[in-house]
DNA sequence: ACCTGAACACCGTTCAAGT
DNA sequence: ACCTGAACACCGTTCAAGT
């Protein structure tokens, strides 16, 4: 009730504000396709061509977008072990990932380096110097992390994921045994992999195994000899 | 010379092969948004609705886009270490990826399970089981591989690269000290890490250390006491 | 200052018609 | 059997005009 969304309101005054509000809304409920300048126009009560006194395109509209919904995720980190913590914070990017697919779709023209986006860089990049990594072996480390969440988010989060293992099952029992004897034998288990958040923390935890096992984790000694 | 493409020609015979050619030129070209139904006409030399004879609609002439470029991987596998080998069959695919961004994009629709994909699949698969792994491990391994691979390709390969790196170290230099020191001072490190081949490798050579570093990769004792 | 309608150059696709 | 033109319901955006 709370809610800072007001789109019941007829017709409110017009403000950037209100346009990326309503702008977040029908993305929300009918995905990337869901947002054109014309529809926008249309749920503002406003003809079409208002919506460019404000941003100049589309392309600035979807920019201010990413950094409202980057600006919106909130990086509360609870004391741990810094695995736990870093895994903790990946998993809130995974889910606000998989709960707002758009931002994956919208993010994916371009790198996004805007401060409410480098907000969570710093969170991450903190926590893996304070583990010991170096500042190279730390950013390389979360880049990593960092990638395979948003592939996780793109690649391995279909809308209905029950159907997509289905299909995939049925796909692979189709398979000539001879000539994929992995695929078919392994069929329940590549299925079981497909999708879903359980993949998504295994694939986590191997990466953050990978990391602690790093050779250049604890920094060098004291005074090197020069 | 002895390329299979014959764009060249002004009206050859109407084919889904030649159609799934041009196509594919047509993204190869100008990436995704170059290839609309109209355009594609157009190049072929007919009238929009004419393709439409061929394929039902545009999804399913994606459909079998993605399924020759993924038929059109050469997986040969190099005798070596099993690390090695499944090191370079995910390079292997990262590089058609970055070749042909259009494909990633195309994929991102939903996972594809087509024979010709799923023959990437069975040589990572036997790969792992080669190694030692469970059923159960080499599918979770392998998805985080090829998850982390697609993904890097969608999200860490922008079409200019020196101007991705500039564009962050820039925003990255930017930022107030005192709320992102992290970031602020490994911002070199940062856009070093940011996109490249190199990059790519480093964290595909994390995740590799992770598997090997993974408790489950000897197989239980020959006869389990039962 | 703020908003608008008409228009332009595009889409994917349906439908009835041509050869 | 194979191809087509006209039409429909959409896009983003320019431009000249309205208040």
């Amino acid at each position: 009730m709370a809610s800072p969304s007001r789109r019941a309101d007829p017709r409110a005054k017009l403000t950037p504000e209100r346009i990326l509000d309503v702008a977040q809304g029908l993305l929300r409920g009918e995905g990337t396709d869901g947002l054109s300048m014309r529809r926008l126009a249309a749920a503002l009560g406003v003809a079409p061509m208002t919506v460019y006194g404000y941003f100049p395109d589309k392309d600035s509209l979807i920019d201010a977008i990413i950094d409202t919904e980057t600006t919106e995720l909130d990086l509360r980190i609870v004391p741990g072990a810094w695995q736990e913590q870093l895994r903790d914070l990946l998993i809130l990017l995974y889910d606000q990932l998989v709960a707002n697919p758009f931002v994956v779709q919208l993010r994916q023209r371009r790198p996004v380096v805007s401060p409410g986006a480098m907000r969570f860089t710093e969170a991450g990049l903190q926590l893996l110097q304070h583990a010991g990594l170096t500042v190279e072996a730390a950013a390389a480390a979360f880049r990593t992390l960092f990638i395979y969440t948003f592939g996780y988010a793109a690649f391995a989060s279909p809308p209905d994921e029950a159907a997509a293992r289905r299909h995939a099952l049925a796909a692979c029992l189709t398979l000539p045994v001879d000539e994929y004897p992995a695929v078919t034998s392994a069929a329940q288990a590549l299925t079981a992999v497909l999708t879903g958040r359980d993949q998504f923390l295994r694939g986590l935890d191997l990466i953050l195994h990978g990391i602690k096992a790093e050779p250049q984790k604890s920094p060098p000694r004291k005074r090197p000899p020069s």
